[in-house]
DNA sequence: CGTCGGTCGTAC
DNA sequence: GACGTACGACCGACGT
C-alpha cells in the first residue's frame, strides 16, 4: 500500500438517505426498492475507481447510545423513524460492499463522523492525505492541509479556501458556526432565528463563539436576546458538533487495504436487484437476450398465415396487438397494418394498407377482420397492448368489439407509478422497466415536414417496428403485472377501476358530442365585433396601436411608456401581464388594464372555443370526438384533448354561452349530473373529522357553515363576503395553500389569512391532523394514497431544496383527495357505462368533466335516466359522509346545469 | 417555415 | 416563493 496514496473515508450513512431521496424509485419486477442501494454502490464504484490502490473505509452509523448522548440526552430524538423502503436496502448495501471488496466499517456506540475523523487524524499524523467522501457539511470541520472534502453525488470538491467561500468561515470555525445555527434534525439547540449568514456575520465580527458570547450584550434587537438567551446553551451545542479524532475502535488505515471483488457474489447481487449494466460489466452474462435479436419477424401475406396464427392465440388464450393507422384523429385515420404477438418472442406483422412502390400483394383490411374478428371478438382470448383503447376504437369504427381487454402496458404502468416513467410511452415504459430502448415511429418514418404516413413506409421495416413494440409489450405486460400485483392494492385500482374503465372511455369517446357550428359561427362574429371595438379603445389608450395579444409589446406600453407601476413579476423576471395584476392597475384608475381585460376574455373565447371547435367536428358523424387520456395526471385524474372539452367555460355568463353549442340530437336530452362538494367531502371523510362530517349530515351550503364556524356567528348571519372568504379556504385547503396565497386571493393580510385558518383549524381539528399526517407519511413512504389504494409517489418529498420540497408536500396534501374523487367518479362511469348498457334505454356517456358527466339521452327515458345515473353515482362509494349528486336537464350544457 | 419555451387563461 | 391537476392559444426566439 503506497504512502503517497491518500487516505479514502466514505460517510456511507450520508450517502443513504440522499441516494434514497434523490434518484427515483426505483424497483425490481417483483417490487423490491433498490434506488438506494444502485445510488450507494454507483458512487462507491466510481470512487473505487477514481481512488485505486488508496486505503479506503466506507463507513455507516450503527446506532446506539453515544457520548454525545450522554452529554445530551435530547440528542437525535426529533429523528422520523426510516422509512421501510429505506431500511429494506441496507442489508443489500452491506453485502454488495463487502462483495466488492471494500473495508466496510460499523462501530457500535461510535458515530461514523467520529470514525472518519479518527482515521482521518491518522492519517494526518503520518502525513498522508486523506479524501472524505460526504454530502454532509458538518465533515467541513475537518478540512486542513491534508483533508479534502468531495461530494461524489454532486461531483464537487472543498478544500480550505472552499470551506470559507462556501460557509463564509475557515474550518477551524465551523464548529462555532454549527453551533449557533443549531441542527433541527439532529436536535441540536442554536440561537433563534440565526442561520448560515448571521452565524458567519457573528463569527467574522468577532473571531470564534467565546468571542461571540463575550459580546453578546453588543448585538441588537429580538436577534440579539435570542443570543443572549442561548449563551448558556451554546457551549454544550459546539461540543454535540464537535467531531471527535481521538475514538478508540480497534482500526487503524493498515486495516483497510481494500480486497479483491468476489465476482460471482457481485453477479448474483446484481442479478437479484437488476443491475443489468453492471451485470454486462462482470461479463459471461446471464441476462435475458435482447428481443430484437431473439424475434423472428413473420410478415402475414395470406389468410393460411394469418388462421394459423390467430389459432395459436386462441390455443395460448391469449394476444398482443397493435393496430397501425395513417395519421391523425382516431376517428379519420386508416388502417395500415395490425402487428400481433402470442408470446414474448413470437410476433408477426399484417400489413393491410401499405401502398408505396414495390408494396408486396396484402390481405386487405376487411379479409383481416373477417378472419381475425372472431379472435378479438372473443373475452376467452385475453388482449395485452400498448394503449388498447386506440386499438378499441379503430377496431369499433368497421363494427369489431374488441373483447378480453385485459393488459394495457400503458395504463399498467401509470397505475403502478404514475410519475416514475417520463409519460407512458412505450419508449418510457420499455426504458424504465426492461432498460430496452423501444423503436420509435420517428426513427421508422423520419418527423417533422419529411416524416412518412405508416402506408408509405416500407412493409418490412414497419413489420420491425410494429412487431418489435408488440413484443416489448407482452414482455412489460408480465413485468408490470407482477410490480402491480406485489405493490399495496395497485392491482386492485387497475383491475376494478381503470381496466373496466378503458372500454367505457372507448365507447365514449366514439360516440362523442354534438354540437351547433351555426351558433359557434354566430357568436364568433359578435366576439369579433366586440373586439375590435375594444381594440380601438386600446389604442387610443396607449397613443399607438400594437399586438393586444403580445405580452412583451403590452409590458413596454404599460410600463415603459404610461408608466405604471410593475406590480409583479414572471418566472422568468419579465414584468407580469397576468390577470390580477392587470385588475389591481384597474382598480387604481388606469384605462388601459380594464380594456385589456376585456379584450383578452373576448379574444379567449373566440381563438379556443368559437373558432377552433367547428374544425373539431367529424365530417362523418357530425359530432366532435375527444380523447380522454387515462394516463398523463399524476393523480388519477382523466385528462382531455383534441380538443380538450374538460375546460369549457362556465364561470362568466359569455362564456357559459359556448356551452349553448353543446346540444342534445332531435328527440333527445342532454343530462348532467354532477357531485356536490365531492373533494370536501372527501377531506371529512379522510379526516373524521367530527365538525366537518356533521356539516355535511346537517345538508348544510358547506361555505356558509365554514364561515359560521371561523367568524363565529350564526348560519343565518353569515355576511356574503363571510361566505365568499371561507369558500377560498376550503378551496385553499384542497390545494395545500398558505397564508400568504390565501391572503392574496381574499385581498387581505397574511396575518388576518393566518387568523382564519388558525380558526378554521380550531374549528375542525381533524382537518389540521389529517394534513399533518399525510405530510409525515409522505416523507417516510415517499408517496400517498387515495382512499381505493391508488398511490401518487413524490420523489421530492424530502428534497434539500425548499421551494421543491414544499411543492411536492402541497401535492401530498392534494392528490388524497383529488385521487380519490377521480376513483369514485371512474367507479361511477362503470357502473353507469353497464346501466347504460344493460337497459333497453337510449341513454349514453359522452362526457366527463371530472365532477361531471353528461349523457345524451332520449326524450321518454330522461326520468328513469335520471333516477338511476344519480344513484350509481352515490354509490360509486362507501364513505362516511353522503355523496350528493345533482341533476340537470336540457336541449344544451348550459340548460342541463 | 417548423419547433419550442414562456406566458396567459380556461376548467375542476 | 407562496394554490393542486390538466390542455391549448399566441408570441417570439431560434434553427432549418
Amino acid at each position: 500500500m503506497a504512502a503517497d496514496k491518500p487516505l479514502l473515508l466514505v460517510d456511507g450513512s450520508s450517502y443513504l438517505f440522499r441516494a434514497f431521496y434523490a434518484l427515483p424509485d426505483l424497483r425490481t419486477l417483483d417490487g423490491f426498492p433498490t434506488g438506494a442501494i444502485r445510488g450507494v454502490i454507483g458512487m462507491l464504484r466510481k470512487l473505487a475507481n477514481d481512488y485505486e490502490g488508496s486505503p479506503v473505509a466506507v463507513v455507516f452509523d450503527v446506532g446506539g447510545k453515544t457520548f454525545r448522548n450522554e452529554l445530551y440526552p435530547e440528542y437525535k430524538a426529533n429523528r422520523p423513524k426510516m422509512a421501510d423502503d429505506l431500511r429494506l436496502q441496507i442489508q443489500p448495501i452491506f453485502d454488495i460492499i463487502e462483495a466488492m471488496g471494500m473495508p466496510l466499517l460499523r462501530v457500535p456506540d461510535v458515530e461514523a463522523d467520529d470514525v472518519i475523523g479518527t482515521l482521518a487524524a491518522e492519517a494526518t499524523r503520518t502525513g498522508r492525505r486523506t479524501i472524505i467522501s460526504t454530502g454532509d457539511k458538518d465533515m467541513a470541520q475537518l478540512v486542513s492541509g491534508y483533508v479534502t472534502l468531495v461530494n461524489t453525488m454532486s461531483d464537487t470538491t472543498l478544500d480550505h479556501d472552499g470551506v470559507i467561500e462556501k460557509y463564509g468561515v475557515p474550518p477551524e470555525l465551523i464548529v462555532d458556526y454549527l453551533a449557533l445555527m443549531g441542527d433541527s434534525v439532529d436536535n441540536i439547540p442554536g440561537v433563534p432565528k440565526v442561520g448560515p449568514k448571521t452565524a458567519a456575520k457573528w463569527l467574522a465580527t468577532y473571531g470564534s463563539l467565546d468571542e461571540v458570547i463575550a459580546h453578546s450584550d453588543a448585538v441588537k434587537g429580538k436577534i440579539g436576546q435570542n443570543l443572549r438567551d442561548s449563551v448558556d446553551a451554546l457551549p454544550l451545542s459546539r461540543e454535540l458538533a464537535r467531531i471527535r479524532c481521538d475514538v478508540h475502535f480497534g482500526t487503524g488505515i493498515a486495516d483497510l487495504t481494500p480486497g479483491s471483488p468476489d465476482e460471482d457474489a457481485l453477479r448474483e447481487h446484481f442479478e437479484r436487484y437488476e443491475f443489468k449494466p453492471w451485470l454486462e460489466e462482470l461479463g459471461g452474462g446471464t441476462s435475458e437476450p435482447v428481443p430484437t435479436e431473439a424475434l423472428e419477424v413473420t410478415v402475414v401475406l395470406n389468410r393460411a398465415d394469418l388462421d394459423a396464427l390467430l389459432g395459436r392465440a386462441r390455443e395460448a388464450g391469449r394476444l398482443t396487438l397493435s393496430v397501425e393507422t395513417t395519421p391523425g384523429r382516431f376517428m379519420e385515420s386508416e388502417p395500415v397494418g395490425v402487428a400481433l404477438g402470442v408470446a414474448p418472442g413470437d410476433a408477426a406483422y399484417v400489413p393491410v394498407g401499405h401502398d408505396h412502390l414495390g408494396a408486396p400483394a396484402q390481405l386487405g383490411w376487411s379479409e383481416f377482420l373477417e378472419a381475425a374478428g372472431p379472435v378479438l371478438e372473443d373475452a376467452a382470448v385475453a388482449k395485452t397492448g400498448q394503449d388498447l383503447k386506440h386499438a378499441s376504437n379503430i377496431l369499433a369504427r368497421f363494427g369489431i368489439g374488441l373483447a378480453g381487454v385485459g393488459n394495457d402496458t400503458m395504463l399498467e404502468s401509470y397505475v403502478l407509478d404514475s410519475v416514475g416513467a417520463r409519460r407512458h410511452a412505450l419508449e418510457d415504459v420499455a426504458k424504465k422497466y426492461l432498460g430496452r430502448e423501444a423503436p420509435t415511429f420517428e426513427a421508422l418514418a423520419g418527423k417533422g415536414a419529411k416524416q412518412r404516413p405508416m402506408n408509405q413506409v416500407d412493409v418490412q421495416e414497419a413489420a420491425d417496428y410494429a412487431a418489435t413494440r408488440v413484443d416489448l409489450a407482452t414482455r412489460l405486460h408480465e413485468t408490470l403485472r407482477r410490480g402491480l400485483d406485489s405493490t399495496g392494492r395497485l392491482a386492485e385500482v387497475y383491475d376494478e377501476i381503470d381496466r373496466p374503465l378503458l372500454t367505457v372511455l372507448s365507447r365514449m369517446e366514439r360516440r362523442g358530442a354534438l354540437v351547433d357550428a351555426g351558433l359557434l359561427a354566430e357568436q364568433g362574429r359578435e366576439l369579433a365585433e366586440g373586439m375590435e371595438g375594444l381594440a380601438e379603445r386600446a389604442f387610443e389608450a396607449a397613443g399607438e396601436a400594437f399586438n393586444l395579444g403580445s405580452p412583451k409589446q403590452l409590458q413596454e406600453i404599460l410600463y415603459d411608456k404610461l408608466e405604471m407601476p410593475a406590480l409583479r413579476k414572471t418566472q422568468k423576471g419579465q414584468r407580469s401581464t397576468a390577470e390580477p395584476v392587470l385588475q389591481e392597475l384597474a382598480s387604481r384608475g388606469y384605462e388601459l388594464p380594464a380594456i385589456i381585460l376585456a379584450h383578452r376574455s373576448l379574444s379567449k373565447l373566440k381563438s379556443t372555443y368559437t373558432d377552433s371547435l367547428p374544425h373539431e367536428i367529424n365530417q362523418r358523424t357530425g359530432r366532435i370526438h375527444t380523447s380522454y387520456n387515462q394516463a398523463v395526471a399524476a393523480t388519477g385524474r382523466l385528462s382531455s384533448a383534441d380538443p380538450n372539452l374538460q375546460n369549457i367555460p362556465i364561470r362568466t355568463a359569455e362564456g357559459r354561452r359556448i356551452r349553448q353549442a353543446f346540444v342534445a340530437s332531435p328527440g333527445k336530452k342532454l343530462l348532467a349530473a354532477d357531485y356536490s362538494q365531492i373533494e370536501l367531502r372527501i377531506m371529512a371523510h379522510l379526516s373524521g373529522d367530527a365538525g366537518l362530517l356533521r356539516a355535511f349530515e346537517g345538508g348544510d351550503d358547506i361555505h356558509r357553515a365554514t364561515a359560521a364556524e371561523v367568524f363565529g356567528c350564526a348560519l343565518e348571519a353569515v355576511s356574503d363576503d363571510q361566505r365568499r372568504s371561507a369558500k377560498a379556504i376550503n378551496f385553499g385547503l384542497i390545494y395545500g395553500m398558505s397564508a400568504f396565497g390565501l391572503g392574496q386571493q381574499l385581498g387581505v393580510t397574511r396575518h388576518v389569512a393566518d387568523e382564519y385558518i388558525t380558526r378554521y383549524f380550531q374549528r375542525y381539528p381533524q382537518v389540521h391532523v389529517f394534513m399533518e399526517r399525510t405530510r409525515a407519511q409522505a416523507g417516510d413512504d415517499g408517496f400517498v394514497e387515495t382512499h381505493f389504494g391508488r398511490r401518487l409517489y413524490l420523489p421530492e418529498i424530502n428534497d434539500r431544496n425548499r421551494v421543491r420540497r414544499q411543492a411536492a408536500e402541497r401535492a401530498a396534501i392534494n392528490a388524497p383527495m383529488q385521487g380519490t374523487a377521480a376513483d369514485i367518479i371512474k367507479r361511477a362511469m362503470v357502473a353507469v357505462d353497464a346501466f347504460c348498457g344493460d337497459s333497453d334505454l337510449d341513454a349514453a356517456m359522452i362526457m366527463q368533466v371530472h365532477d361531471e358527466l353528461v349523457l345524451e339521452v332520449a326524450d321518454e327515458d330522461v326520468s328513469e335516466t335520471v333516477a338511476e345515473v344519480s344513484a350509481r353515482m352515490r354509490g360509486a362509494a362507501d364513505l362516511d359522509v353522503e355523496l350528493v349528486v345533482d341533476v340537470g336537464v336540457g336541449v344544451n350544457w348550459d340548460e342541463a346545469h
